[in-house]
DNA sequence: ATGGTTCCCTAATGGCAGTAAGGAAGCCTC
DNA sequence: GAGGCTTCCTTACTGCCATTAGGGAACCAT
């Protein structure tokens, strides 16, 4: 007798479902953000667009489901990197995971540009797969960070220093996400983070090709830039030591 | 006798254009960025959808000239908020057009997030009045910055010292823009461009809504790291006088 | 076997971009 | 001022889209 695993049918069904959002993300890639429809899907895959809807609610959510997927793809790019570096060394394990999602982002152009700008950039619940697996993205290189700080805590502004308004929305944040780190210590990530995604999301939206074709150097700069904010020695982390 | 202007019919023409377009934006205000489809502009003008034809090749086009609006209208809000300070004071001059920029931007977030993720990001001929449009908005500050290096040089990299490619890249960019600067400083130009423009980018598309509710002191603290890097004191720059 | 569930189909609605063909109105020249 | 050209706008049409409704077939558990 079989293991009592999951039925046939479910078997098939998420097969079906893995299959639609492959479909899906192939159109993306390669007739680009607008190519996505249900008909589209559906007809590269010999099924009646109305068939679909057995397997997501409507447009929006299979958009939703395949964002989802990119960050799940792009977290586990991104672990995998860091953890290509020994545990204690966080700064060649925060410069290994922000280089593979730079290396992602431009080898796979389409689905991180739909990650900015997809159909439905507007309406998100909180609780859908997408800012879930999104969070869950964010969150690895908070952790890495957070790590950082208990090993070796980097220099911050003195409590007060910090903007009233901005220490008070960090403290709901860190809250929420549960780190365990000063308020002023996640200001100093989010400040690094925001820089690092913000470059690459106007790379990625074409918002910088008036001036530059090639912004890996930019990113690299940016890079030497933010390490030492974080207490850390950009030559040393680069070097195999 | 009249005197010698447009005819009568350019004139008409010009007013639907003009209707098209403010049309266009109502709607893009109202209901987002779907709801801009060329069947709906024109029946909320009282026309038939065909007829916006006579006014634009086709929906691409019309989303590029309500873009160009955009850009057209920051530039011109940006370049008053300039002005308003004296004509050698390059501190309080870029402050203002920088905080004018976020003003904008935030007061008008269904236009400032069309420009970023229109629905045609794609494809765009760089002679497109979007692209024409959007090069005038960024020359804005950068001829402020030349005119502070032309008044007062800021501290730059040493030549050399800058990443080969980027030096390449910016020389490419400095021909073509006819600005008066080494690459190091449109390098530092840009560096900081990037940071301003990238955050607001990130504010507008929602991707720093899991932590922040209000960018405003996060963008004032950008302010404050980048006035330094122009050679300019932020309080001096901020006060006045 | 039977009854429910699941899956998938066709049909249909209404909206979209874009094309085609024709009518009316303005304008310009002879 | 009469023809003729241009411009503007219309309706009709194609083919796409999302989504809903309803029905048939296969599957599965009892």
């Amino acid at each position: 007798m079989a293991a009592q695993g999951p039925s046939r049918r479910d078997r098939v069904r998420q097969a079906t479902l893995a299959e639609i959002r492959a479909v899906a993300r192939k159109l993306l890639i390669e007739q680009g953000p607008a190519a996505v429809t249900i008909n589209a899907v559906a007809r590269e895959m010999g099924m009646s667009g109305p068939a679909l809807y057995h397997y997501f609610a409507g447009h929006d959510e299979l958009v939703g489901a395949v964002t989802a997927d990119f960050f799940r793809e792009l977290t586990a790019v991104v672990e995998a990197a860091r953890d290509s570096c020994p545990p204690d060394e966080h700064g060649r394990r925060l410069l290994a995971a922000c280089r593979a999602m730079r290396g992602w982002a431009i080898t796979h152009q389409a689905e991180f540009g739909w990650v900015f700008a997809s159909p439905n950039t507007a309406e998100r619940r909180p609780d859908s797969p997408r800012e879930l697996a999104g969070r869950d993205f964010e969150q690895v290189f908070l952790e890495e960070v957070a790590e950082l700080w208990k090993a070796r805590p980097f220099p911050v502004p003195a409590p007060g220093e910090l903007h009233p308004s901005i220490a008070e929305q960090l403290r709901v944040y860190a809250d929420s996400s549960g780190v365990d780190m000063p308020v002023e210590a996640v200001h100093v990530f989010l400040t690094c983070w925001i820089r690092l995604y913000g470059l690459l999301c106007m790379e990625v939206l074409n918002q910088l090709s008036f001036a530059y074709s090639d912004l890996e150097p930019v990113f690299e700069e940016c890079l030497r830039e933010m390490i030492p904010k974080l207490g850390l020695d950009y030559d040393e982390a680069t070097s195999s030591r």
